[in-house]
DNA sequence: AATGCGGGGGG
DNA sequence: CCCCCAGCATT
């Protein structure tokens, strides 16, 4: 084995990308970066680590501050409760390790939102602990290398794939080699048109050596979307706007919207105006016109929306106590999620 | 073991 | 349209 790490780890020093996070040995910076690229490419990443760090530059900034600035950081970037984790971790580690990053992978993976991957990303980056990384470009890389059918997100598959991980880990340089398979995956080993002949291992892959690079990795779960029917209301007053947080164990939790009708249809603005207004928000006298209409696709939810503008008078509108008087120029103070920014846009009120 | 959680990109 | 992406928490 330690030829396949001398091999790769040479390999990277020749191809590796430059990316900021791996200029430093600061385990918050590092805790950051892995959390931001969890499920989320670097491309689209990168600016987001970058204004991150700079808005909170170290743990006790992020401790310090309000959730709401928390998630204002991660607008648009999607799995929200990786930033609601990360504030609560950072105080986590104010309160219980004095500010301090833990420096053992055992208290590491205590964090909230740290998981096998991320704990032996920062554990071997960090720290130079010989824990195997073991995310999406791991399991095809090594999949392909050795031919391995198990499905890899079954429990059976995971630990195979792990004690493989740990077989073949350098433990002179985990942390070159930790960021080499996963830079060989990315760069090399990637899911459409891999780059087999540029790749060092091509003459001990199985996956390649057989030509069926494309039956690897091999998923067993099957993801299906569910249709939701959205109904935003653009409730205007002077020169402001009311919003409202979402609450409870849904999407977007803790980040802001306007005024929401949710049906299990699609529905005309005529029931909306006769029926749901009346019933759901209690606006006797309601007039709506739609204004905007869009699908939002999510992993596992297609939203079909509608946005109106709503017009009732004052006193039905502050009878809601969760719903928030802004200032138009206020939209850019508060989280939404992609969708609404979507809107606001697409009708030119305010850039979020 | 299964499910929920965003959003963007590529073929 | 499809699948993929530096996963994790909850049940």
């Amino acid at each position: 084995m330690i030829d396949f790490s001398n091999t790769l780890i040479e390999w990277y020093k020749e191809n590796a990308r430059s990316l900021p996070w791996r200029f430093t040995k600061n385990p918050y910076k590092i805790w950051i970066s892995e959390i931001i690229l969890q499920q989320t490419q670097v491309k689209q990443g990168l600016q987001y680590y970058l204004s991150f760090i700079k808005t909170f530059p170290d743990i006790s900034s992020l401790a310090n501050a309000a959730e709401d600035k928390v998630l204002k950081a991660w607008q648009g970037l999607g799995y929200y409760s990786r930033a609601r984790n990360l504030h609560f971790s950072a105080k986590m580690i104010l309160s219980t390790y004095q500010g301090e990053f833990p420096k053992s992978y055992k208290d590491i993976i205590k964090l909230k939102g740290v998981g096998l991957y991320t704990a032996a990303a920062i554990a071997s980056f960090a720290f130079d602990l010989p824990y195997p990384v073991v995310d999406g470009n791991v399991y095809r890389f090594l999949s392909r290398l050795k031919g391995i059918k198990t499905p890899i997100d079954t429990s059976e598959g995971k630990k195979q794939f792990y004690e493989l991980a740990h077989q073949l880990l350098s433990l002179t340089d985990p942390a070159g080699h930790n960021q080499a398979m996963m830079e060989i995956g990315s760069l090399i080993c990637k899911p459409k048109l891999p780059r087999c002949s540029e790749c060092p291992f091509n003459t001990m892959c199985i996956a390649y050596q057989t030509n069926t690079i494309y039956d690897f990795p091999v998923k067993e779960n099957k993801v299906k979307q569910r249709k939701r029917y959205f109904n935003y209301f653009l409730i205007q007053e002077k020169d402001g706007l009311y919003i409202t947080k979402r609450t409870g164990n849904d999407i977007w939790k803790n980040l802001y919207e306007l005024p929401l009708i949710e049906s299990n249809q699609s529905v005309s603005a005529k029931c909306l105006k006769e029926e749901l207004i009346p019933q759901k928000l209690n606006f006797e006298s309601a007039s709506i016109k739609l204004l905007h209409k869009t699908k939002h696709i999510l992993s596992h939810q297609i939203l079909e929306t509608k946005f109106f503008l709503l017009i009732d008078s004052l006193e039905n509108v502050k009878s809601h106590s969760d719903y928030i008087y802004i200032k138009q120029s206020d939209l850019q103070e508060y989280a939404f999620p992609q969708l609404l920014l979507n809107f606001f846009a697409a009708i030119g009120i305010s850039k979020g």
